[in-house]
DNA sequence: CTGTAGTATGTAACATGCAACTCGGGACAA
DNA sequence: TTGTCCCGAGTTGCATGTTACATACTACAG
């Protein structure tokens, strides 16, 4: 009954909590079938905070219940990790870029908090762990840009990242060439400067995107060109051919 | 025991559609607070798949549960509709974009199709129906770029807007803008033209943009401001003046 | 009149009960 | 051996029971 430590938080999201980080290191195989009844007992709880975390899961669609089976683990695809990289280039560029305009000093505070130092990021015993300085960096990014749907929005997106890139191992030199990006987005950020942060957050994104996407098929830069690409274009949009409505 | 049609479809996600048109048409009003209990009764089904259809709700920001209290129906702020129109413009514009490229001709139909003709656009007896109509092609723009975490987020965001928009009233010659606008996006995405298509895409999200929040405050210009230059500084990125790390 | 303690009511959160359904496996026929 | 039928274990989806708590209201003291 102790097994989860008995807070204020309402025991769903305890249990929403354990069930999520069981899925990402593994604990729980993609693919694999289970029963509320069982997740619960080994957990210790009733049927209904069970149930009710993974209705949040299947929402978030890391999990989907299947009519009298039972709940299947979802397993997240190359497909899946390209949707990811690509909403993600969307999405935190320009919160990037947003963020540099509006940073305050405590938020650079905030920032060299999330950021870490090198040793503690090549250092860290295990994949999760790494994992969980990587995304705590990025989310310190989007909290600063001020939009809190961006922040969950990003948020779902990782745990499908993290579903994929636990298991894997990261070889010490992508690590360091992790925290350098980092720590070039970082510079930028304090420096105020909106493009040169948007830049470098773009370079460390794509890079990342090539790494993950590498570990999956042998050919990476085929895989990964979508969804670079379809930032890039993006760039022709100032030059509105269009219409006569012209300038605001 | 009939009012929900006793499909294959599970109760639950009947009840979650039921209540999230409840509250989109202001049915179950903004800051009101009501029990699950009472909820059920309504429905006439037990508070399980109400409550489960609320937990989903509550992750999507629709409604809060407040502890011995019952669930508070959230209201959307107009801050609320910047941050959705900052995510729009970042998803839909790209998404646009990437649509033209990609768009075959089962695509142009399908999107002919949701567009609907100028009487229906503009006749559409209530505003409910309007806003449908309204998502209903942007929604169809987005599975044609093909990106289905994209097109669930677009949706969520679609639930705030529609909170607040249903409620206010629409000037007929502001739908015919709207429909228009849609034209010219459509016209751009047919002929395979991405900048374009792009481009009417952009000024279609601004416009609706001025026009919600100029519901909300007296002055739209300022509010507005933000969410629309978070992208035009995105433009900048393109001259990388930063690293020597030059081009891939 | 004013403030306060005590209590009754209503609620979410959690636990458990129940029914319909899926599916594997075994008995059995050919 | 091979194919078919049937049954039972196991599961979700939904209904209902239980508990602790937050709040409004009442009665009463000052």
């Amino acid at each position: 009954m102790e097994t989860i430590s008995e807070r204020g938080e309402s025991l769903t999201s305890q249990v929403h909590r354990a069930l999520r980080q069981s899925i990402i290191v593994g604990e729980l195989a993609p693919g694999s079938l289970h029963s509320v009844a069982k997740l619960a007992e080994r957990l210790e709880v009733s049927r209904s905070p069970v149930r009710e975390a993974l209705i949040s899961l299947a929402d978030q669609g890391m999990v989907a219940f299947e009519r009298n089976r039972g709940v299947r683990i979802l397993q997240t695809t190359a497909h899946d990790l390209e949707e990811v990289f690509s909403l993600r280039l969307l999405l935190e560029v320009p919160a990037t870029f947003r963020a540099a305009q509006i940073i305050a000093p405590a938020d650079i505070e905030r920032l060299r908090e999330a950021l870490g130092d090198r040793d503690k990021f090549l250092g860290a015993p295990t994949m999760l762990e790494h994992q969980e300085m990587d995304s705590g960096f990025h989310r310190a990014i989007l909290q600063t840009a001020g939009n809190r749907r961006l922040v969950n929005i990003v948020d779902n997106l990782w745990s499908h990242q993290k579903m994929r890139g636990v298991s894997s191992a990261g070889r010490s030199r992508e690590l360091a060439d992790i925290y350098s990006e980092h720590e070039a987005v970082f510079e930028r950020l304090q420096a105020g400067d909106g493009p040169g942060a948007a830049v470098a957050m773009r370079q460390h994104l794509e890079n990342s995107a090539s790494l993950l996407v590498a570990q999956e098929t042998g050919d990476p830069a085929e895989s990964v060109e979508s969804p670079l690409r379809w930032l890039d274009l993006f760039a022709a949009l100032e030059v509105p051919e269009t219409s006569a409505s012209g300038q605001a």
